[in-house]
RNA sequence: GGAGGGAUGGCCGAGCGGACGAAGGCGAUAGUCUUGAAAACUAUUGUAUGUAUUCCAUACCGUGGGUUCGAAUCCCACUCCCUCCGCCA
């Protein structure tokens, strides 16, 4: 959620910022719609007020004038009733109207209206010749280390059953990857991933993105898409000490996804899939250092990828590609030989205040407080990231040959033969 | 799953219909004292909204409703925590 204050302060941001993203929203609408809420609220305080007074006085009044006071008194209290009535009807109208506003997009992020708008930013690593690279799924299967079928027949399409030594690789990984980050200052957090509504609302995955998380309606419960759901809620309703900011989690989970709408997509292996296991930094910042925090979280993740070997560019995401809560993001996508692309394997993000304004999470400063900005990105995305590690190894005789320094960190040196 | 008990400010803890934004203590901050420190004493000590940094108003005593002129206090529902029994990785 915005601060309703731009409203008043800075319109034009606002403006701007609708149409880079491309939306159509009565403004005027809101303005009015916010000074009537506040008018509103003023006049019913003040009746409030003038109950408080006559309250008091009861309470000191002899039996003669009590009588009379009692009935002034509930008449206003009647008053009182209906104008907060109508202030509530007014506020719901608003806040109703104003969360549905996404995020105020850096003015460092590309225009543009879809992901063929991002604007590349580097590219590193050695793409290797292949003749006829396969896919990891084909690879995979004859080494029996994937098996999808036998996965549809217990759970349905987009599902996966991992073996041998791509647990292994996987397990190895997400330790690497953890002990990485804890030198980095990110607390290594398992998360819950069964989260109340509320934890959604306040990432800003509700109510947009509703159509991706899976419920389980007996005990109004969520499962989360990413552990940034989690790692954000953490702090809700609190008051951080700015001194200790940023506050960095390392959150390993299962995440969970309906991907709906995606029929026909990414149909092959475990790219897209309904589950999957992945390590997310979430870092609760100054608002004056969130940009310093988000490059620092995008090197983290090319550290990363390049001690794994993994050929990979860096795109800005341009403001029609943006989720609502992003101000900026980077994605970076790493090499597949077998789709001859790029494609996204991590992305980092940061929603300024945004969600910190919807968890209510505040940072205090030598007597004052504001709003905090959060930034989440991906450490490792263990599904995407074996396809990468076995597309880009792979041999024209179907193994999966690793270098001397990967091998140490996945602690498999090959696949097959 | 069954049976009980509880939720108050940064923390502990009183209040159980009217002057309560909330006693008292601890902690924190500032000052006095001291060469310095400690101790002692004094003062301050939540959040948010309203064009409102010291004045004013309003809201907030787990959350949401209700009763009442008036609710931290009474009633209802929910959430969470604790104890005991059962079950369980």
């Amino acid at each position: 959620m915005l601060d309703p204050a731009l409203l008043k302060n800075d319109l034009e941001t606002l403006k701007l910022n609708i149409s880079r993203r491309n939306l159509n929203v009565d403004i005027d609408f809101l303005i009015n719609l916010n000074e009537e809420r506040k008018k509103l609220r003023f006049e019913a305080e003040q009746k409030r007020s003038e109950q408080k007074e006559i309250g008091k006085e009861i309470a000191t009044a002899d039996d003669k004038s009590k009588e009379g006071l009692l009935s002034q008194a509930s008449s206003i209290s009647n008053e009182v009733k209906a104008l907060f009535e109508k202030v509530d009807q007014k506020d719901e109208e608003f806040f109703n109207n104003w969360v549905k506003i996404p995020n105020i997009i850096s003015e460092t992020s590309p225009d543009g209206k879809s992901d063929s708008d991002n604007l590349e930013i580097k590219k590193i690593g050695n793409i290797k010749e292949m003749k006829n690279p396969r896919d990891h799924l084909e690879i995979a299967s004859k080494l029996n280390l994937i098996d999808v079928e036998k996965a549809s027949e217990v759970s349905g399409s987009r599902f996966a059953y991992l073996f041998g030594d791509l647990v292994k690789i996987e397990f190895n990984l997400v330790s690497w990857a953890l002990n990485k980050l804890s030198d980095k200052g990110f607390t290594p957090t398992v998360p819950p991933v069964l989260v109340r509504e509320n934890a959604l609302y306040g990432t800003g995955f509700f109510p947009d993105d509703a159509e991706q998380v899976y419920e389980i309606p007996n005990d109004d419960l969520f499962l989360v898409g990413t552990s940034e759901v989690p790692l954000a809620a953490l702090h809700t309703n609190e008051i951080l000490n700015i001194k200790n900011l940023p506050l960095r989690y390392a959150g390993f989970s299962t995440c969970f996804r309906r991907e709906a709408g995606t029929y026909g997509k990414d149909t092959t292996g475990i790219f897209r899939v309904h589950q999957f296991d992945k390590v997310e930094m979430f870092s609760f910042c100054d608002p004056v250092k969130s940009k310093e925090e988000h490059e620092f979280i995008l090197s983290v993740e090319e550290e990363l990828l390049q001690a794994l070997e993994i050929p990979y560019r860096v795109v800005d995401v341009c403001a029609g590609d943006l989720g609502a809560s992003a101000a900026k993001k980077f994605d970076i996508e790493a090499w597949i030989p077998s789709q001859n692309t790029y494609r996204e394997v991590t992305s980092c993000s940061n929603t300024t205040d945004y969600q910190a304004r919807r968890l209510n999470i505040r940072a205090k400063d030598e007597g004052s407080t504001s709003v905090l900005h959060t930034l989440n990105g991906t450490a490792i995305a263990v599904g995407r990231i074996l396809i990468a590690l076995i597309e880009n190894n792979q041999n024209t005789d179907g193994s999966v040959v690793f270098s001397d320094k990967v091998a140490e960190i996945i602690g498999v040196e090959q696949l097959g033969k």
